[in-house]
DNA sequence: ATTATTTTGTGATATAACTCACATTTTAAT
DNA sequence: ATTAAAATGTGAGTTATATCACAAAATAAT
């Protein structure tokens, strides 16, 4: 399985640039491992030596909060993470867990900073991965605090039906109280809306399937706040 | 004053390491500007082509919201503006607007794409800089949604006082409005709170100026949610 | 298959903060 | 200095959502 890590390497969307020399000091760093659902690839308080590569899957990035923990966002494959932490003090800010069984590649820092002194297309393709991510937080932000129940679920629902899983039809992989954390506001509120939304014929729910009957509806109600 | 760019960019915390042919062609493309208060250095949804390096001063970003406009954060000199823009669609995603008397050096994007690629010094240092905007957008989001009107104005209160001042006494140079917008809450809340607050002999107001009398009582309030 | 555990649905009650309203103070403009 | 405009203080009423409580359903474990 270690030697996946080349072609992990190669797959990878920095890996197209590099060069043979490049792409060998970074095999000798990296190693895929399989995850599963609710497994933790950072966690928030502990030292790190490495960028988390997620190939595929799905994972959530959370903190701690004063009273209950927050989820900050949702990602998907392919992107980094642990960035801040590697710049940085090497101290976890955030924790990262899967929430859909993943394929992730550890790479040791200096391989890593390494490649990003080496080539400059790398570089500037994690400075665009990391302002993503700031305006992707203002926009949860923005969610979270200007917007009440009924809209903060429906963003939420348009971002895992549109930028999550790219379909009408899909299978939530967030417990209701993963949803309130999600959006600052208690599991119980959370199911009420679920329930209403279904009542409005606005989305169709059987166990963790979720389909969205009427986005316009819910597009409508995202953008009124 | 355009000689000042010159000044401006070996001042600034780039170019120490830059070479002189650097400097030069980054002083071909650099404007120094002074800004007062109120006055807009990016609008969001406009189009733009540069970075904005803030020399001096104090701006706040900030992003029109469903309802209410919204203070993202509050930012102190040195740092760069728009980075997210001149790397994405150009498109500003967000306000800036001079809170403190400023000095701004608008630097053209294809010189600052330059650099990067120039200098690896320089990139890591970006890269620095937008890890640390994300965890700060982090904190302020925790702030916001997890703590009640207390502990969110307390925050700010040690925020301005540490980060932004360096000092107990400081002239808060946001009104009541700004206050809320910045923890999103009402103008009315944020005048109770600081009332509370000065009656609780923890804070003293005179107009704008602001004395932390009591900031161990500040960081309890603040910790606690 | 059966049991234990986690997740979900829904009512009743409590509460923090918003809104509205208006007086007062401060700041800016002429 | 005088006036206009903006910012602030504070009460009373309203409201969205949290919390508590428990039943039902679904999932996981033996």
């Amino acid at each position: 399985m270690k030697n996946d890590c080349k072609i992990c390497a190669i797959k990878s969307k920095a890996a197209s640039k590099l060069s043979a020399e490049e792409i060998e000091k970074l095999s000798f760093s990296c190693a895929l491992v399989k995850f599963r659902k609710g497994d933790s690839l950072i966690r928030q308080g502990t030292f790190s030596t490495n960028v988390a590569y997620l190939r595929s899957g799905l994972a959530k990035v959370h903190i701690a909060g004063p009273y209950h923990e927050q989820i900050v966002r949702i990602v998907n494959a392919p992107s980094y993470l642990g960035l801040p932490t590697t710049f940085g003090d090497k101290i976890n800010q955030y924790s990262v867990t899967v929430i859909e069984a993943a394929e992730v590649c550890f790479i040791d820092i200096n391989a890593f900073r390494y490649l990003l002194k080496a080539n400059h297309d790398f570089s500037y393709e994690i400075m665009l991965e990391l302002c993503r991510n700031e305006l992707e937080v203002f926009h949860r932000c923005a969610n979270r605090t200007q917007k009440q129940m009924r809209g903060k679920i429906a963003d939420v629902l348009i971002e895992l039906s549109e930028r999550i899983y790219n379909s009408n039809i899909f299978y939530i992989p967030l417990t209701q109280e993963d949803l309130g954390n999600l959006v600052d506001s208690s599991r119980e509120s959370v199911s009420r809306v679920l329930t209403e939304f279904e009542k409005d014929g606005i989305i169709r729910i059987s166990g963790k399937k979720i389909e969205i009957l009427n986005k316009k509806s819910l597009l409508m109600i995202s953008a009124k706040g």
